[in-house]
Order: structure tokens, then sequence, then C-alpha cells
DNA sequence: CTTGACCTTGAAGCCAGGTATAAGGTTTAA
DNA sequence: TTAAACCTTATACCTGGCTTCAAGGTCAAG
């Protein structure tokens, strides 16, 4: 009797809905496993950490596309490494732009809020037409001006 | 001869595809316009300054369904300057929970490249497999100890 | 022999905010 | 009169990473 994992008792183990092995198979992600006579899937512990590897993949930030990559050329027979290495400072840099993006977001969000704080304290309390000044909402037409994204 | 805008123009003016405007009236952010005989959209200065206001909303980090509701509200005769408040508020609220959770996502990966980049120094060098261990990327199926992601 | 828990496939749906394509009607200038 | 440059509609497609659905085959227990 061959011992081996159906996918559901490998969803258990790795915790993830063998909907979602299946759909990361069909990305190349895992190799075509073997079958029973009733083509059912059979798993060995290989799968399972290969399933591992990309979870922990996506802890680092890569996308589905970059980890197959990397499966890839260690498939070749070549150490990924170095190009996990480029992949990483990579999204790094992303990860900074995005977060001095969002930095800066806050900041304008942040003065706008205090604006309209300032002209409104109390929620319940509904603006008089001065404030809404016949727009839909005078706190969104009207500028203020320092506008840190000029593109 | 009536003064109005074709959609090109208006497009133009705004700097918004057609196809946008039109998908935005289908959301029912602008309101059926006229029409020329010849079923042509006719916009005046009210569509373009409401596109001007939802371009501006979209700077508050609003999504369109969002700016939708401020719309209706404006359009029932209620100011919405109070529940513009409130979802600036949220906004602010879930922005600062995404940067946090970017930098310390942010914090991980640069630790973990400096892990990388203290076995690796030189990209192009490929590592011995002492560093790759047999697995696809040691670097991956190594746990660093600190994890912070607990969820 | 039937019920229920497993497994199979392929296709469609979801999220948001559009973008693209197809197939056609209108207007205007040369 | 015909070609360019507009406009119309409906429908499908895009991104990423799944999730759900439909329709059916397999297997063990009772």
């Amino acid at each position: 009797m061959k011992e081996g994992l159906l996918i559901g008792e490998l969803s258990r183990r790795v915790n993830l809905p063998a909907q979602t092995i299946r759909y990361y198979e069909r990305l190349g992600l895992l190799s075509p496993p073997k079958r029973t006579a009733s083509h059912y899937r059979i798993y060995s512990a290989a799968e399972e950490e290969r399933l591992d590897f990309i979870q922990k993949a996506k802890r680092f930030g890569l996308s589905l596309d970059q980890i197959k990559r990397l499966i890839d050329l260690r498939q070749d027979g070549v150490p990924p490494c170095a190009d996990l290495k480029t992949m990483v400072k990579q999204h790094l840099a992303e990860l900074d732009q995005h977060i001095q993006d969002m930095l800066s977001l806050r900041q304008e969000l942040a003065h706008r809020y205090e604006h309209i704080e300032a002209a409104l304290p109390d929620s319940s309390e509904l603006p008089d037409e001065a404030i809404c000044n016949g727009k839909i909402c005078g706190f969104i037409e009207q500028d203020i001006g320092d506008n840190p994204t000029s593109t």
C-alpha cells in the first residue's frame, strides 16, 4: 500500500484549501502529481515541503509568478538565491516607495481632516450653507494649498 | 445653437477618457445627460464641476462608492460634510493600519535581505550547496526567528 | 444498496476601477 | 461623396489570487 496523501489530507496539513492546491498546480508551482487508478492526486512529503516553501516565499512579499521563477530555476539545477536576492531587493525598493506614497497621502489627508474638524467639530451638527457654499461639499471642492502629489 | 460640450470635449477638459465618463454615468456618479437629436450626450459646466469633484474626492482616498454616497446625499438635499468627515476619519485609520503593516513587513524583509547579503555579497556569485542545503532556496526555507506577523 | 464524504473536471465569479473591442450611426470638411 | 473624426451601444477583458459552482465519479460504512 502506497503511503501518500490525498489532496484533502494535504490541504489540512499545509492549511490551504484543496482548490488552491489545484490552482497552484495549474500555475505550475507544483508538478502534476501521481494519481491513483481513479485519478485521485497522491502527494508525498516533497509536495508538502513545496507548499511550505510557497507560503514562506509569499511572506517575502513575492508574487506567485516570482515564486514560480525561483522554482523553475531550481528545477533547472540553478540555485535561485541570487535571483531571490535581486527580487527581494527590488521588492524592498518598491515597498519603500509605496510607504513613502502612503505617508504623504496620510499627511495630506490628516491635514484635510483637521480642516474639516476645525469647521465642524461635532459630526451630528450639519454645516450651514456658508460652508457648503452651494457645492456638493465645500470641504472637497475647496483646495487646500499644499498639494504634494504633483503627478 | 445650444451651448454644451460633447463627451470628447468634456473628456479633454477634465482629463478623463470618454469611456470613463460613461462608466461613471453607469455607476450613477453622473446623472444621465441631455442628448442631441442623434443621441449624443451634451454636457454643461455642472457636469464638468461634478467630475472635478469626483477627482478631488478620489484624492481624499474615497472609493467611487463612497463618492456616490456623498453625491446622493447632496441630491437629497442633505449636506454630506458630516458623512465626509466620518469617511475621512475612517479612511485615515485604515491608512494608518496599512502603513503600520507595511512598515513591519518592510522591517522583516530588510532583515531577511541583510541575511542574504551577509551570505551572498556578490549577486553574480552562485551560492554553494551548503547554503542551498538541498532545498529550493535555503534563504526562504530557513526561518529567521523574529516573526512579527503572528496572524 | 444507499448515504455521505471524499475526489474529479471545467467554467464562472469576485474585488475595483476601469480599458478595449466590435459594430455601427452622425457630422463636417474637402 | 467619401473619408476623417466624432459619437452610440453592448460586451468582454484586465489585474491577482483565489473561491464557488455544476455535474459527476469513487470509496467505505452501515
